[in-house]
DNA sequence: AAGTGGTCTAGACCACGTC
DNA sequence: ACGTGGTCTAGACCACTTT
């Protein structure tokens, strides 16, 4: 049955929104493949074509990935794929090198006006700020400073993110069953001050990257806040204009 | 018909390659309407479903726009949605404001290594280079040094550009029939020279996004070079992951 | 009222992967 | 051989815009 007309919404965008709860209940896991489209279309009484609709909308969000002849499966951050979709950063010449993750330091704090704004949480509702660096190719090329919030993060250590050998969001999803789905990020140019000249072994002053990063879990949920610094000397940001 | 498995196209592709055909010969221009969905059935005699799975991929492609009950139009950089699909600078605070853009210089001269390679022309072929600033409410944000092919440019003169009050590609649209598809920008940090910091106005040494962009027109040709310096003191570079 | 795109359905058949 | 997604068709009806 479809709605009226002023909040008209068409069928296919019904059956994605309950999918998507489906997802957030946690009903079809990452990495899992979800029911056939028959079998979606019989339990929403709908036919086939409209769940197809819907599923083609969700495997656009990378929500979902079609694998045809086998089935279609939940998007999973341990997808190696999956990696460089939010990182956008490629070396000038050479090929592409899975960077090496070094967390530096992870301590607790209380959330301040503008994490507290970003996060969506309350000023002095606690936080997790996380330091590490990247290296590519043995050389470190990123600096990050990553807010968390604390209420959804508890129990993260150095020790859990040391142990991890594989991307920060395929251990947020598999520790603490957290998604991310997108991602906003505000870049600038700005000069190294002393610590991170060091920690990136580059002159103090020297041009970085600036990126600010905020990214979402279902329902437009902010659940991370980041900024990078980025030395682009041997790197570049890459950025596909469609 | 389709064609054998080993280089298998759907239908529905082979659709759009003739309606891209269509495009690049000029039988719809940008800002004009296309036949609708059932004379292009006709026309292609395939079914309406299957030119509708065609002209939504160009749709998603951004060469076409869909207009509820009035048709399906050219996509034209003279929409002035169109203008913030390449420039992706936003003020740090305050509502967005469209630049202003100052043409400064504009010469010709022969390729270079370089911008051969881009461009995908011979090294000493004719090139024209302009020179030009972009200022936010009144202040200087932008210095662009653009690389165009001599041999599609040909005319293009200081003069026309000064006389332009509109985008660079709206201009490029009109004057030149050609029809910017999509970029793509490489985005490192760098220090001011003493040029740049002259034309934007800050301290020699100054971070600066420095933005390398190649715009492409149909069938994936290199058409535009550009190098923009970015100051990101009230602005940054706005990027959304999905 | 007429024309456009947008949705929904039902059924046939194709391509791909697995058993 | 079977099950999955992928394509194609034909037709009905809805929503939006213009005449």
């Amino acid at each position: 049955m479809i709605q009226e007309s002023p909040t008209f919404s068409p069928l296919y965008r019904q059956i994605k929104g309950l999918m998507i709860q489906a997802l957030e209940a946690g009903e079809w896991l990452p990495g899992q493949m979800i029911p056939s489209e028959q079998e979606l279309a019989a339990r929403f009484s709908v036919s086939q074509g409209t769940v197809r609709k819907a599923v083609d909308e969700m495997a656009a969000d990378n929500l979902l990935v079609r694998k045809q002849g086998k089935g279609t499966f939940v998007a999973s951050h341990h997808d190696p794929r999956a990696l460089f979709r939010f990182l956008r950063l490629v070396p000038v010449d050479g090929d592409i090198v899975h960077p090496e993750s070094v967390p530096l330091e992870c301590w607790r704090a209380k959330a301040g006006q503008e994490a507290s704004r970003i996060l969506a949480i309350k000023p002095g509702d606690p936080i997790i700020i996380v330091r590490r660096l990247l290296r590519f190719a043995k050389k470190p090329v990123v600096i990050d400073e990553i807010y968390l919030p604390g209420e959804i993060f508890q129990g993260l250590t150095l020790e859990m993110l040391q142990s991890w050998n594989s991307s920060l969001y395929s251990l947020f999803e598999t520790r603490f069953g957290l998604r991310m789905i997108r991602a906003q990020e505000r870049i600038r140019a700005v000069a190294a001050d002393r610590s991170v000249a060091e920690a990136l072994k580059v002159p103090e002053g020297k041009p970085l990257l600036s990126v600010e990063r905020v990214t979402y879990t279902y329902g437009d949920k902010p659940v991370e806040w980041r900024r990078g610094l980025y030395l682009t000397d041997e790197h570049y940001y890459l950025n596909e204009l469609n």
